[in-house]
Parts: C-alpha cells; sequence; structure tokens
DNA sequence: CCAGTTTATGAACGAACGTTAATATAAGGA
DNA sequence: TCCTTATATTAACGTTCGTTCATAAACTGG
C-alpha cells in the first residue's frame, strides 16, 4: 500500500496478507518480494530468516493497545445504560474483528499450531485473553457501579465474549456475509442482558 | 495405526495427521509416503493428486454422523432434568471435540481458506452448523415438553455452543489443559440455566 | 564530494517439491 | 497355472524452495 514507508514495514505489511492467504509454508520469500517489487535477497538485508519475519509479525500484533479502539469515548459516554452498552461495545469488536488487517491476523494465528518448539509463540489463547481482560474490567466497572447483577466477571466475560468471537471466526474463514451480524448481536445482547440484569 | 487396512485409508490417516501438524503446504507427499512406509510415486495409485488428498479427507470426515456419539442413551435419559442434560451434554462435546482425531480435524478446518477456488469447501461454519443443528433440535424438544422458557432455539444454540466450542479450539490450538473445562463447562451451564429456566 | 554504510541485484547452491514414466512385484480370478 | 489387474519401486523431470555471496547502486554524514 504506502510505498514510501520503510521497507522493514513494507515487508511485514505483505507478509501478513501472504502469509494469512497461504499459511507459512505456502507463501514464500520470492513470493513476498514480488510483492514489494524486489529481489528476494534483499529481504534478508532487513530479516535473517523467513522465520525471523514471521516472528516480528506475531511480535508486532500482539503487542499492540487495541482497548481505545474498542473503548471509545462514545461507548463509555453510555455505561450507565447497560443494554445499549452491549450493544454498540458487540458492534466496536465485530468491527475491529471484521477490519482487513484483523481478519489477517486471526487467520494467521487460527493456522497456527502452538505445537512443539513454539510454545513460546503469541497463540489465539493469548489473544482472546486480550479481549477477556478488557471485558473483565468493564464487568468490574459495571458491577461496582451497581449497573449490573453481581457475578463472577470471567464468566461474564467468557458468556459476553465467545458468541461473538466465534461469530467473527466464522466471518473470516468461512463466506457469511456481515449483514447477518447485525441479528446475531441484537439476539446475543438481549439474551445476555436478561441474565446480567438487576 | 492399523497396518493392515486398506493402503487408500492409511493415506487419509497419515494426511490427517500431517496437514493438521504442518497445513497443507507444509506437508510433502514424500512425508505422506514415509509414514505409510512407501515410496511418493505409489501415492498416485490411489489419489491422483496431493489436493485430490485432500478434498477426500475433508469428504470423509464431514459426512459422518456424529449424532449417536453426542446424543448418548445416558443423555436421553435425563433431558427431563435439563441442568444435569447440559453437562452431559458439554462434557459430550467436550470430549468429542478434544478427541484425537476430531482435534486434527478441526484445525485443518481452522487453517483453511474459504478464499476463491476453494469455496466449494465444507468449512469451519459448515461443521458448526452441524452441532448447531443437533441443539436446535434437542432445544425444541425441551421447549415442547416444557422443561426450558419458549425461545428461539437458533439464539439458544448459538449462546449454548458458543463458549463450549470456542473453549475447545483453546484447547486445540493453545496449550490450555483438560482439567481447566470442568469449570468452565459448570459455570456455563449455570449461566445458561440461569437465563432459560422456567 | 568523498567515505562509509545501507540496501539492492543477479547468479548460484543444494535441497525439497509435485508429478510422471518405465518397470518390477504381488494378488486374484479363470 | 497363466493372465490380468493392482500396487510397488527406482529414477528422473522441471520447478520452486530458503539462503548465500559477490557486487553494484543508493543513501548519509562530514
Amino acid at each position: 500500500m504506502n510505498q514510501s514507508k520503510n521497507t522493514k514495514e513494507h515487508i511485514l505489511d505483505v507478509s501478513l496478507k501472504l502469509f494469512s492467504e497461504k499459511t507459512y509454508y505456502g507463501a514464500s520469500i520470492r513470493d513476498i518480494a514480488k510483492a514489494i517489487d524486489k529481489r528476494e535477497s534483499s529481504i534478508y538485508n532487513h530479516f535473517k530468516s523467513k522465520e525471523e519475519i514471521f516472528e516480528q509479525l506475531i511480535l508486532k500484533f500482539s503487542s499492540r493497545n487495541f482497548g481505545p479502539l474498542i473503548l471509545t469515548d462514545q461507548l463509555i459516554n453510555i455505561i450507565s445504560k447497560p443494554e445499549k452498552f452491549f450493544i454498540l461495545l458487540s458492534e466496536n469488536l465485530i468491527h475491529f474483528w471484521n477490519s482487513e488487517e484483523e481478519r489477517m491476523f486471526i487467520k494467521i494465528l487460527l493456522a497456527k499450531n502452538s505445537n512443539g518448539e513454539s510454545k513460546k509463540y503469541y497463540s489465539i489463547e493469548n489473544y482472546l485473553n486480550d479481549f477477556k481482560a478488557l471485558s473483565e474490567f468493564i464487568f468490574r466497572e459495571m458491577i461496582s457501579h451497581k449497573f449490573i447483577k453481581k457475578m463472577d466477571v470471567v464468566v461474564l466475560s467468557q458468556e459476553f465474549i465467545s458468541p461473538l468471537f466465534l461469530a467473527a471466526i466464522e466471518l473470516i474463514l468461512g463466506l457469511k456475509s456481515e449483514t447477518i451480524q447485525k441479528s446475531l448481536i441484537k439476539n446475543h445482547v438481549e439474551f445476555f442482558w436478561n441474565s446480567v440484569k438487576k
């Protein structure tokens, strides 16, 4: 996309796309080089191996702070109206997960084993935990302000996040259209809200 | 495993393992041949290409009937005690998804794009729909017998299945131990039951 | 403008890839 | 037993793989 940005970032950008489309073994160094319009040998001026490209890609995405993208000001303003809040929160999450870049990253996480040697890697479990932590924080706040019933925030997070994230996975790996998600969100929040309202 | 079974089945068996561990591009015909202790050329007496092995593998697994494995007699016997029923149903599902063979198949589905040319393929969405259909059937029965509140069975299925299947995915792709799942099931069923009991 | 560093190129390496062909062996029915 | 068919092997094909190397071009600070 942005040709003028530094080459290392550019390589990571196209690698995200290629690894997500063809998996690690299916995307070659030559594919990556072609995508940035250079020869494959020049890649090695920026990364010592294909494996290192992958590692740095995961590292880059695993060390973001997406909190402000989900917990928008608009959202925080309506925390006292939990049902509306849950709807908007769900929309923010689905919108984030379904953004072009995030789809690609999630695809890579889903295709990646935590098998053997790569145990050190960031996995889909770590990814989900970041979102669960965010939503646990939200539920703790809501409970302390008595907006919802007093319940275990871990359970609340799991019950709130799971149907949304699984729908996102189906959206990412399948052919489901995004419009279907509107009613899914509505139904899910309705069900959830009935279980947590005071 | 079973050396004496016919070679075609044997090839599919080891391909399931290899494709799930190293993805489609990472597992070679020579890997597969080595795993059945034959030369790579003899594979082509049974399949016309690597792609065909993959296709038949997906076909084989997508045309099973797992219903009786989930809906056991023991389970059906306690349908009038919904909370107990949900616990056992959850355990059956997690046990099934976490079996060695099923872990491998799910890994393959998760690593597989429904991108472009492969739209025809069975995807994780189809897989999940099979389980949702099963659980919709269960909820319809429960509602008609007035064991639970009258609600949309699609919503019930989604809310019941999602946290369980997502936990299974974490179990399969991550390093989570199976013991953690016991409390997850308990918490999930408790939350769910509180929302659907009459 | 020059020296030093960074980045790009072109060519090559050994290995592995999917697949094919010719041929040998094993199995099964007449 | 012989003939046919199914399955195996060995060898090779053209490609692509990840990576290296010598060298050339581009950039950067003094």
